[in-house]
DNA sequence: ATGAAAGCGCTAACAT
DNA sequence: ATGTTAGCGCTTTCAT
């Protein structure tokens, strides 16, 4: 077995509180006795331990961070930021992959109850009025990323509306009149939604007509959605120049059937992407698309859990984070030439 | 505060001893006082606390999982396969990013040893004589995933060498003659090596010359990589038809500077990868790989670990995981016209 | 069938 | 400066 405090006192013959001092940097023993137990920790090898500790401090140094899917790549860069950010405040991260299942949800949040974790980040989902009341049971803080709530709980994520506003300016900027939308669903208040409705106030502001068939709308995010939506699109909307993609995967999916379809990208038909994801830069030709910072989301969402643990903060602050357009060859310029 | 069991006890008008019973659903009680401390339990919402158990149990159900990279796409699959394993055995996982570094891949050993993890699953890397000690002070089991090591210490990877021999021989089958491979590290015992001496006996063994001029050696696997070495490659092998990159990111980085060039994919040049990401699938041509099941391996070292913990299972049994070569757009067949 | 009590390894209040 | 002791919430003998 590890050895304890118990061994490494009777070691140095001095009683386990000062050990316990000693290793908690707490004042009260001289230098001698200091390096004497210090050589018995160094003999024997001693590790505290952080379980004793947490049931005697009501505290695990340990948080709990619930995903849809931990290998979308989405998640794992926020689960990256999340980590990071965790590690320096001196806190270890539970992952738990929700599948987007209810009842998995619920009992990951039981699970993480019983293993007195200090914190929760949520991520990419909607919050039910039943995780809510086990959030409020745990007493624990949590923190939102990629997702809002109609209850009082921090989030950190950028605004849809406004970055789907925005990559529909864009398009029109570079000459675009006949645009489609590849979106996600209507029943989703976080990237269905608003996301729609930044690319139909943006067409209106801009004096174009918005009918709702130069949209799809889709259950999922993904490549395959993209795929099939592409050519749903071209058939309502024959002219089209160009497609705002509500996700970077159903961007390039949208890209791969226009390949399939001998649609030149950009020359006959651009493309805007949402997200930014690694994959973004790699596909070819290379995804012009909404950036949302991920990794520093995650990263930003760790950080106000730990300080809402230490009880630093006593309200939680929200966090809109920037997202910026980033240029790559997927958008074709009608203006010039 | 959450009701602790003595909360529960008092309640029910019985010993904690009862309670622990009925929780444990452990012998010795009538159906009466069951149904009374059911009640109380359901009154009270009681939980059981984890880390006491844990204390006393010296068993945190509760296993260590460490990557180079956790927002890596090959990490991210592993790490779902992982997560699933260990949930089902009734475990949850802490996720480490140990960025590659030793001192933090040490730090977080220490770390997981503090809070009496029971098992560890180390991905992806070496496995340096500093931490096998470590592993073997903190006397719980290990496995490897797609790493081997020196010592004793079980894995579950795919046969690299083996891949890549296939890999190169699927290339030879289709007509290619000349045929260079971007390749790993020299230093790197895993993904490096093996993948090269592959690519080379099958060369040798179907009659080709092999010249280290047909081969570059990169320090990563990453897009960028691979985008960097194919001129390189064209200008040591300008009648080169085929590639093999040793990973699906360089190859797509190949691909991007093909396209650069203005050579066609697969037309002019075909390519080849390993890992079989998600974004194998989702490039432009899609991608011929080398499939690495790497959910499934996560999975499997999952299962292997908590085998190994629950005690079924005294020596460890490792496992080599099928791999396949999927077929898609990227590789041209010379021999029909 | 049930309860009293010891103790897991630690921290913290209270002596000395 | 150092030690003694009472728990933290639980499981597990050992009695009854």
């Amino acid at each position: 077995m590890n050895p304890t405090i118990k061994d490494v006192a009777k070691y140095a013959n001095v009683s386990i509180a000062t050990v316990s001092r000693i290793v908690n940097g707490l004042p009260g023993y001289t230098e001698d006795t200091k390096k004497k137990v210090q050589e018995a920790i160094e003999a024997l090898g001693y590790q505290p331990n952080a379980i004793a500790r947490g049931l005697i401090n009501k505290r695990t140094q340990t948080i709990g961070v619930l995903f849809p899917e931990v290998s979308g790549m989405l998640s794992s860069e926020v689960l990256e930021g999340v980590e990071n950010a965790a590690h320096d405040g001196g806190f270890s991260v539970i992952v738990c992959n929700t599948t987007s299942s209810g009842k998995r949800t619920v009992k990951y949040l039981r699970l993480l109850q019983e293993k007195r974790v200090d914190g929760i980040i949520f991520a990419s989902e909607n919050v039910k009025e039943e995780y809510y009341k086990i959030f409020q049971e745990m007493q624990v803080p949590v923190v939102l990323v990629s997702t809002a709530s109609q209850f009082n709980l921090p989030f950190v994520r950028v605004d849809d509306y406004e970055g789907a506003f925005r990559a529909t300016e864009y398009l029109i900027q570079k000459g675009h009149k006949q645009i489609g939308m590849i979106g996600g669903s209507f029943e989703d208040p976080i990237a269905g939604v608003p996301r729609m409705k930044g690319f139909q106030d943006a067409l209106e502001k801009h004096g174009l007509d918005f009918t709702d068939q130069q949209m799809t709308s889709n259950e999922g995010y993904r490549f395959q959605n993209g795929k099939e939506s592409l050519p749903l699109l071209l058939d309502k909307l024959p002219l089209m120049t160009a497609v705002f993609a509500a996700s970077d995967e159903m961007a390039i999916g949208a890209m791969a059937a226009a390949h399939q379809l001998g649609i030149r990208v950009p020359e006959e038909l651009s493309i805007i992407g949402y997200d930014n994801l690694k994959i973004a830069e790699m596909c070819y030709p290379a995804l012009t698309t909404v950036s949302q910072p991920l990794k520093e989301m995650g990263q930003s969402a760790g950080e106000i859990l730990v300080k809402l643990i230490k009880g630093k903060e006593k309200e939680a602050e929200s966090r809109y984070m920037p997202f910026t357009i980033v240029e790559r060859q997927s958008v074709r310029d009608l203006r010039k030439k």
